[in-house]
DNA sequence: TTTT
DNA sequence: TTTT
């Protein structure tokens, strides 16, 4: 009845844009959160958590945010399967982000920017200026086949594997 | 850049529906939140804690919490201000809540209802079935006068404190 | 650098509780958190959310959590991985509690409690009548030899698929 | 029984690092937190929203946090009241934050840190070398006189507004 | 493999 | 002014 998480970190590579058959834009990346404590052994280890983001977020996601940026996601957990080539099943754990903060601006750029960055979340319904989710530039052509099942009832492949073309994800998957 | 709360406890008393001059549903009550120690006396304290809902948020609220029910609430602090009778500034920090739980249904009623109950927040934007924003009964008396000032700007009175009429809040106030 | 998650949901099974080889108790458990929005086919979906909690927290779940239990859960995402008998790593993710809220109390006894439980996390250091952490009654044989190995690093089983027996986890995995 | 809150913001002064008269170290700041949305008048607004640190994170707090860094906040509300001068109750909202991240490093300075900083909270209690609660160096000599009566039962004035000496809190007023 |  |  209640999810929520919030996690700041650092992105382990670039963002990864793509669209659903409908032309849905989504993006995924890996953030890496330290741990609070050290190993028995003296180390300092990390989560690498997934994230999903979805269309006007995944845009942005994908236009400003690289590896290595310091980032804040707010989102909630999912869990979802698939059956797998051999036959088993595999469960897949994100956080589907709906909020993500750009923690340090472009670095390479020359001006020494302040910091911030901003990528409004897609839980606004009345009047606000803020953000915006249905007016996305979902981009185009995308009409390629492909096959339409939800990946979490019947699908055999994890529907983000398949790098290069559009994913193997319907629009059953959009959440919100 | 980010404000995020998340509240588990019992309402106070029971909750108050009022509407903006333009016929907005706000409701407001109180959670009162055990500390998770005791005071140096031994004593459990708790912390009283006011929360504010809007249009359709608020009428579900209005109609499903009572004093003393258990009750999540999910949402952001803020910190508004206004001049009292005497010239001088005063700061209520308030929740500002999207999204509410309610963790024990009626016990007045017969059925031994399991639990439940459910206030969907304000945070969807796509083609979800969940909630929704924009078609609240804001309906409501609510013409009158009154002054439409935005009370964190140059209000002289507590917005909240006006019982009985249609509440000292402007279009303005509105958040999300 | 910040890793939080809060859960409210219903268990899917009787809490499990097991001791590492040194003795120290870590207790399993799934809760299920109905999602916010209903899929493309309208149906309600939930996410089925892997729990572990370790210590004086680990028995007090034990002990006071049922199947179907409306629970509340704050705590951190962890991503754990192991090598399984093809050779092959698998990852998985759980949230590590260190606050666990009973939000319903026993039902199948008689007298009709308000609600409540209550279960403290390790989060206190000062001098607060908190919970605790030092002093459970871990208790227990423990004794026997299994594979001392931490299972981050070069385990070839899920240390928690082993029933019955301690568990394949060495106090490297103790959080906090 | 549950009360959480993340916030990320910039300090809007440099904090504040007081000693109650027992010689418990305590450091306040104020975060200013844009709202994900702009007021009617299409400005840009923000809560300012106080936040209370104790004993080794207060130092830490006091030692790395300077106006304008970009902070993030962890903690619980607190509601505490006092009678003012003229007799009225006066409620003071805070965060009592138990973890908090430096999000940007020294700027002043010469090297172009990447970002970073580190307080760790006083959520442990077992064998991790994470920050600590009971050694902390709390300073020292303190001892003088003051009023020791605790804030919230019966105090005339803001503890808080007494700059420069020990500050009016006695060791009631601990949390954890 | 899942809860209400 | 406060809830269980």
């Amino acid at each position: 009845m209640l999810n929520r998480v919030i996690l700041i970190g650092r992105l382990t590579r670039d963002p990864e844009l793509r669209y659903t058959p409908a032309g849905v834009a989504v993006t995924q990346f890996t953030i890496a959160v330290d741990r609070p404590f050290t190993s028995g052994q003296g180390e300092r280890e990390a989560d690498f958590i997934p994230v999903v983001t979805w269309r006007q977020l995944a845009e942005t996601c994908a236009n400003y945010l690289r590896k290595g940026r310091l980032t804040a996601v707010e989102g909630r957990i999912q869990v979802r399967n698939y059956e797998n080539n051999e036959g088993k099943r595999v469960y897949v754990t994100e956080v589907i982000a709906d909020n993500v903060r750009f923690l340090e601006s472009n670095r390479e750029g020359g001006a020494p920017q302040e910091s911030g960055g901003y990528a409004g979340g897609n839980n606004n319904s009345g009047g606000g200026s803020f953000g915006g989710g249905g007016n996305a530039p979902y981009g185009g052509g995308n009409g390629g086949g492909g096959k339409p099942s939800t990946p979490r009832n019947n699908n055999s492949r994890d529907p983000f594997s398949d790098d290069g073309r559009p994913i193997d994800i319907s629009e059953d998957d959009l959440p919100f």
